[in-house]
DNA sequence: CCTTCTATTTTGTAGTACAAATAGCGCACA
DNA sequence: TGTGCGCTATTTGTACTACAAAATAGAAGG
């Protein structure tokens, strides 16, 4: 179920490649990429398609080009810290306690204040996207087949605000979603304990119910949360 | 106090152009644009400057192309609606009230879940930034002065979360505020008022109670929603 | 009618040449 | 010795050409 990532192109991979070391941490901010000349020849591509995926790479807020100053990594503050790529590439680099901590934070913000609006807006289509990925969820008998359901479940939730701000933070939810997965497939438990949860966020906003939606969504994350927390920790024992 | 948008490379007026092109609707989601080397001539600059701006567009998730099929326009589902550019091409082509509002509704969202984890794990030179700001606001002259200063408040209070992926959202705040100012600009009132607001998220910050922060941030928040429901209702009036 | 193969169109990559900006050096001059 | 001015070298930016690769649509064949 992990990200496939599959790009076609070559200057998609170059993309890839440099995005995960200025990410990573490898190229540190204020630093300056090897010129392009240079650069190119390195990664055995054309200086065309290099400077293609720098433009990608700018157009995220990692880098910045002047001439005869060079190209430079930006300092963090200006990255698209919540573009999918950006997010995937911190994941995958830096999958520390510390950043999934963050993911979370972000979901105890956004989910509860999502939930609420939607039981508000949310038109009858859109509910019916949640109770189809809600079913989903019931019915899976895959971890991949629960994961792809859920993810559907909180999109559809998203949706329901009626604010494409928000459905824009779902790469955020996916990103988060995706390394508590990760992690619970270690333990190989049931991973279908947040059935209950879903369903009381699924009935307040079939019933309109904007507090009761924002409370039962508040202690998914919640419990999610402590879940994470309890992973990590045995995480620390075991090593110990 | 408008922003500059100083672009002096060539495919960076490109990306301008086409940005507003399709974020105005020009373009629809679905639509295919012309073939490069015609949209190139067109535009009036070479294959390479103009391939160059739709990486960049691409990066952003409003464009994909592929062989022989061409460059098409994506979903709006798709786009990286938080990015500044995005949100700047909407607020310029799109100022309705409806957009606002939903901008409106993120900040409402966002920032008072931000001031109370200020609040919590701020640190003293963070608090020093907040109070620098305030500052500012309190020894503005004129609307622009006041402008930035707000800004800057607001921006080190979601610096105070010590979570990146929440200063990322400033890019929203700073639309939120920008279209405010133009809106509140028009009737040039004092624009004072909110400061008391400041004041009182400030020092809960400072005092570290989040509690009091959130709420304090959340009133200032719905003082500026009325605001702007006044003005537009002010203007509706004046235009019959 | 369906399948398969081919031809054509469009983007993708490579390479060359030159334009434009500018940081940093060196020189002239006070 | 210090200071300012202009030159030059370096690096990115733009243009153009040529060809590669993919994939659609259409033709040919079963």
């Amino acid at each position: 179920m992990v990200k496939p990532v599959v790009v076609r192109n070559l200057h998609g991979q170059v993309v890839q490649e440099l995005g995960r070391l200025i990410v990573g941490g490898e190229i540190a901010p204020g630093e300056n990429l090897p010129r392009e000349e240079l650069l190119a020849e390195r990664m055995k591509v054309s200086r065309t398609a290099l400077r293609e995926a720098m433009k990608v790479l700018s157009a995220k807020g990692l880098i910045e080009s002047r001439q005869k100053t060079g190209t430079r990594v930006r300092k963090t503050v200006y990255w698209n810290q919540l573009d999918a790529d950006v997010l995937a590439w911190r994941c995958a680099s830096m999958p520390t306690d510390d950043f999934v901590e963050k993911l979370v934070e972000m979901r105890e913000v956004i989910e509860p204040a999502a939930a609420a609006a939607a039981a508000r807006r949310r038109t009858g289509e859109q509910m019916l996207r949640i109770e189809e990925a809600y079913a989903a969820m019931a019915a899976a008998a895959s971890l991949d087949a629960w994961t792809e359901a859920d993810l559907a479940f909180h999109e559809a939730v998203l949706h329901g605000t009626h604010n494409e701000l928000m459905v824009s933070l779902f790469s955020v939810i996916e990103t988060a979603l995706g390394s508590y997965f990760q992690l619970s497939a270690s333990s190989a438990g049931d991973f279908r304990y947040s059935l209950p949860h879903h369903k009381k966020v699924m009935d307040a906003i079939r019933r309109r119910q904007p507090e009761v939606a924002r409370e039962a969504m508040q202690k998914m994350v919640a419990d999610s949360r402590s879940n994470i927390r309890r992973h990590a920790r045995d995480r620390a024992a075991a090593k110990a």
